[in-house]
DNA sequence: CGTAGTATTGACTATCTTCAATGCCAGTGG
DNA sequence: CCACTGGCATTGAAGATAGTCAATACTACG
């Protein structure tokens, strides 16, 4: 469109416009128009359980989750781990540890997971800086915990109800991405509340 | 830098360069230099108790806190309140409208307030994208609330820490922006256990 | 001075956490 | 093959934390 593209690949990256790749939909939403400088310039798969990044871990990039789930574990000052969000497709991964340099948590494959880089610069394209900011717009509003001050059974289930809209394709119905301890500490309660709260959600159903 | 300002010229918008704004360094952290297309259009004052924008509106614009403080309300479907953010200098407001086209809370002055309001489209500034972009990030990273999960107290604690070190030019130490039941509804405390709280923090000083 | 909103305090209760024990399952090595 | 181990899930009982209800004080404002 205006020929950014070409500073681009003077800058010897080499990139895979996201309007070739068929999960494109997936990502965006919309697919992009090619050469619109909507582009990835690697592609990493991780079992479940490896590692993106680690925290603490110069930023190593920014990534969108193509396909299974991310989570984003924090270990603390006394030692304890939180599980500090949950990324599924079309999220952004690494913004958090952009600006500061470092990733501030861990970044852990909950399951098989696909992630495409994406080169986040100052002459990056316009097109594809607004289309990162209305994701981190997105997220920013997700991160206001719409569960916040109800009870652990009502936590609970906006959880799983949440997690299973986001993962929709694989029936995550039986069996949650997750450890109940995990899950306990992204929540904010222990590990044997949610096993009371599942159960009790699953003799209601 | 690149004519793009001309651009935005020719859509009539009349721009204030933040450039030539004596308190640009708060709201940007480094100067931005002149051109960059780091600009505003209008800046709002509103007294404590006035709103941006109620919930539910349609998206109005983003905005910059230059002065004062913010805080983000939302009206739940149960009738109940709850203050989903609080927003400080240099922070965004409006942004989590911006992709559905409509406000999901209230944004009301805690004290006498000045926003500034940028311009946010397709054919902004790559240096301003690229600057909100970062915004984004630090916010994104601090909605990752450091209180999860801990004592009513230690929640307490936390939340009146880092208030004060974000308003810290006036000595918020003897006075909240907000009242004790809307930092409970923020921290998904009870009133009264916010006021117990500050209590015991108060003996402990 | 009266009113409305906010803050504080006490007493009682519900909920959630903690502690402890047990079951289940997959992986490992004899 | 089977015992053993470690991680995860589940359940019960007891205790602590925070929520609820209710009464009272404080403050700003007309």
């Amino acid at each position: 469109m205006q020929g950014r593209s070409n500073r681009r690949a003077a800058a010897g990256t080499a990139e895979k416009d996201c309007a070739d790749c068929s999960a494109a939909v997936r990502c965006w939403r919309t697919r992009p128009r090619r050469g619109a400088g909507i582009a990835v310039t690697t592609s990493v798969v991780l079992g479940r359980g490896e590692r993106a990044f680690a925290q603490g871990d110069r930023y190593s990039g920014l990534y969108i989750v193509a396909e299974g789930c991310i989570k984003l574990r924090e270990t603390m000052s006394d030692g304890g781990e939180r599980i500090v969000a949950v990324r599924t497709p079309g999220e952004l991964v690494g913004l958090e540890g952009w600006v500061a340099g470092r990733h501030p948590h861990a970044a852990i494959a909950a399951m098989r997971t696909k992630l495409c880089r994406v080169e986040l610069c100052a002459d990056a394209s316009p097109d594809l800086l607004v289309r990162l900011l209305a994701k981190a717009s997105e997220q920013l509003h997700h991160a206001s915990r719409p569960w916040a001050g109800r009870s652990a059974l009502e936590r609970v289930a906006a959880f799983v109800t949440d997690i299973s809209t986001r993962l929709d394709d694989e029936a995550v119905g039986r069996a949650l991405p997750m450890t109940r301890a995990e899950v306990a500490s992204h929540l904010g309660l222990a590990e044997e509340t949610v096993v009371r709260a599942l159960g009790t959600l699953r003799k209601r159903a």
